[in-house]
DNA sequence: CGCGTTTGACCCGCGC
DNA sequence: GCGCGGGTCAAACGCG
């Protein structure tokens, strides 16, 4: 079924993908209109329409992946609300559900910012790389990052079957993450003016992968916020004509491609597993990794890597 | 009181 | 034409 995004992720990257090369079959030529844009940035005209009115696969998505850690880790204030970003959109989610060829559930979000804003966005785990995390973005906001209600800030309320996430808030200094986590977000907040406090949002947008499966990597904590601003700050870059990237999808979907047996199973298994650490994912794992500050973008459109 | 999250059901699109 | 799967909507509950 779906194996669109599988995951850049699979490279141990974060990834984002520009437009939708992967909605293949069923999907819609992508036109632009990245997920998330720049307070600033002109609202696309093809953004809302097709999806709201629309109920389905529409057309503009942007793919990001990041790792879990980023997104599901703890948010230290220090962080997430010390940088408030402006552009911090409210994501409400509105429906979750378990993807057939995933072992992790799909969430979907839209924005409530603003009552109109077609923006959504899918959050899922990546089941090659369960450290990973694929965000898809649809629809850019046709606002501007206006925040109403100073909720938006603050991290939304936790499900509350879950008594204790595990938060290994413990030590927040990480060196590389860091260093890389910051050369991002300050690239971010340079360009932007500011991409770490939409990470809380994120963060607790992950919330529910996070729960959904147990990741035994161990990593430094410091990753979370780190990640958290990198992955905002990547999709701002998506947001923005960023250099044509190679089409990693191309490869990890063809690897997905060859599995899918059992893996039901799985799903339902992790679904069912609430595991209290997992999380964490080396940035700089290996320290080798291509990647942007920990997010990379994909642009299935150019699809030049593809074979 | 309001907002957000959660869960289930329904509908639509695509593939076979 | 049928079936599968994904995506969205709606209602209810809980928490801030």
């Amino acid at each position: 079924m779906d194996g669109e995004w599988s995951d850049g992720a699979a490279a141990a990257s974060p990834t984002v993908s520009g437009g939708e090369g992967k909605v293949g079959p069923r999907g819609v030529p992508a036109d632009d209109c990245p997920g998330l844009s720049p307070p600033v940035s002109p609202p696309a005209p093809s953004t809302a329409a097709p999806a709201a009115s629309g109920r389905r696969r529409s057309a503009n998505k942007r793919v990001v992946t990041v790792p879990l850690a980023d997104v599901s880790g703890p948010r230290p204030k220090d962080v997430g609300e010390g940088n408030t970003p402006t552009d911090s959109w409210a994501w409400r989610k509105y429906g979750q559900k378990p993807i057939k060829g995933s072992p992790f559930p799909r969430a979907y979000y839209r924005c409530s910012s603003n009552k109109g804003c077609p923006a959504r966005k899918q959050v899922e785990r990546n089941r090659a790389e369960p450290d990973m995390v694929i965000v898809t973005y649809s629809f850019e906001h046709n606002h501007s990052d206006v925040v109403p209600r100073a909720q938006q800030n603050r991290p939304a309320p936790k499900p509350k079957p879950k008594p204790a996430p595990p938060e290994p808030a413990e030590s927040l200094s990480s060196g590389s993450h860091e260093v890389a986590a910051t050369a991002c977000a300050g690239a971010v907040a340079t360009a932007e003016g500011g991409g770490a406090a939409a990470a809380v949002e994120v963060h607790d947008d992950f919330r529910w992968l996070y729960d959904g499966v147990s990741v035994t990597s161990s990593t430094s904590p410091s990753d979370v916020d780190a990640a958290d601003e990198m992955l905002y700050g990547t999709m701002f870059f998506g947001a923005a004509p960023p250099a044509p990237l190679p089409n990693e999808f191309g490869d990890v979907a063809g690897l997905f491609d060859g599995e899918g047996g059992g893996e039901e199973d799985a799903m339902f298994a992790g679904l069912g597993e609430l595991p209290e650490c997992a999380m964490v994912f080396r940035r700089h794992a290996g320290g080798g990794l291509p990647m942007r500050g920990g997010v990379k973008v994909e642009q299935p459109e150019e699809s030049t890597a593809m074979s």
